[in-house]
DNA sequence: CGCCAAGAGGTTATTGCCGC
DNA sequence: GCGGCAATAACCTCTTGGCG
């Protein structure tokens, strides 16, 4: 079965909703009973194997019990999600080194919905009631528990930000589980970062970008030197990307701007400009090599000059 | 060791269908 | 015929693992 998904949109006003801090991690159901215990991932793959510390939820909720639980692996660093520890677990497959790894950097199964019990299929149910049964269960251990669920969403909002976390999904109480699909019954409200970056050259577009602009390369002034932080590619509306594009030919040099450029990036062609245009990006947190995730363009800023963009925090 | 694919996440654009 | 919604396709970033 494939997991419901959430749509990005703001906080319901209207009644008939509770709300969820949203988890960094990665989507996983676990299924328990009767087909033994197995974790599955968002795509449907099988990723049991990468996580040997949940293997004791194969009792969870009674011995050999039949449990489809849906919710999220995280791994917690100083008691906060991080995705950049969680990105050292997902992949690995060999049992000695999950296991390695698991003593060291153990992750933490948060469960938020039950879909199916003792063979019956729940996802018909509304929300409310799906939320009841999985609080009955009594899912709670050593590497697992059972995500809390609030019914202030502003509240709920102000204790995510001041955590840390990364925002909230709302889900309306009366919606069904509709396996597989993006419904506006799940809305998550994410606090994206913004700032503003310099842009410094292009990387060239493929597919239906081929000849214009593939990404942007950013980057932000440190002691004087453009320092490269990453790209962005999304956010953009096609005519915006052209206006992009007429806006940084004539800007365009033969060599980088940036004081160095990390090695990997990738083997596509660039054009480089003078740093003399700043953007606003928003993005999900800085990576440990002090590049964007998840970066989104927002908009050209014409009220900043280059020279006072720096990294914010 | 370098390159590429896969898989996690995101986005926008396009197309097809339904109801009015 | 048109607007809205849903599904699909095609882009993007970043990291790991496998292969030659």
């Amino acid at each position: 079965m494939q997991p419901m998904l959430a749509t990005a949109g703001r906080l319901p006003a209207e009644p008939g909703w509770a709300y969820e801090f949203k988890w960094d991690g990665v989507r996983t159901l676990v299924e328990t009973g009767g087909v033994g215990f197995t974790l599955t991932s968002r795509l449907g793959n099988d990723v049991t194997a990468a996580y040997p510390e949940l293997a004791g939820m194969a009792g969870v909720a009674g011995p050999a019990r039949d449990l489809l639980l849906d919710g999220e692996v995280v791994s917690l660093v100083d008691g906060r999600p991080s995705f950049s520890a969680l990105q050292n677990r997902m992949h690995v497959r060999k049992s000695m080194e999950a296991r390695r790894l698991a003593a060291v950097a153990p992750v933490t199964y948060l469960a938020f919905d039950v879909l199916r019990l003792d063979g019956a299929d729940l996802t018909g149910l509304p929300f409310r009631r799906r939320r009841e049964l999985l609080e009955g269960l009594g899912v709670a251990g050593a590497f697992w528990t059972t995500s809390p669920l609030f019914d202030d969403g502003p509240a709920t909002a102000e204790a995510a930000r001041a955590n840390g976390l990364e925002g909230v999904v709302a889900k309306r109480l009366s919606s069904v589980y509709r396996p597989g699909a993006r419904t506006t019954d799940w809305i998550k409200v994410r606090f994206g970062r913004r700032q503003e970056f310099v842009v410094g050259g292009w990387e060239h577009g493929e597919g239906g970008r081929a000849g214009g602009i593939g990404s942007l390369l950013l980057g932000v002034y440190e002691g004087g030197r453009l320092v490269y932080a990453g790209q962005v590619g999304t956010g953009f509306t096609g005519a915006g990307l052209r206006s992009m594009e007429r806006r940084l030919r004539p800007s365009v040099v033969d060599r980088s701007p940036f004081a160095a450029m990390p090695p990997d990036v990738r083997g596509r062609p660039i054009t480089w400009v003078r740093p003399e245009l700043v953007v606003e990006v928003e993005f999900a947190e800085w990576t440990v090599e002090g590049r964007l995730r998840f970066a989104s363009f927002q908009g050209i800023r014409t009220d900043k000059r280059p020279e006072e963009v720096v990294r914010e925090r």
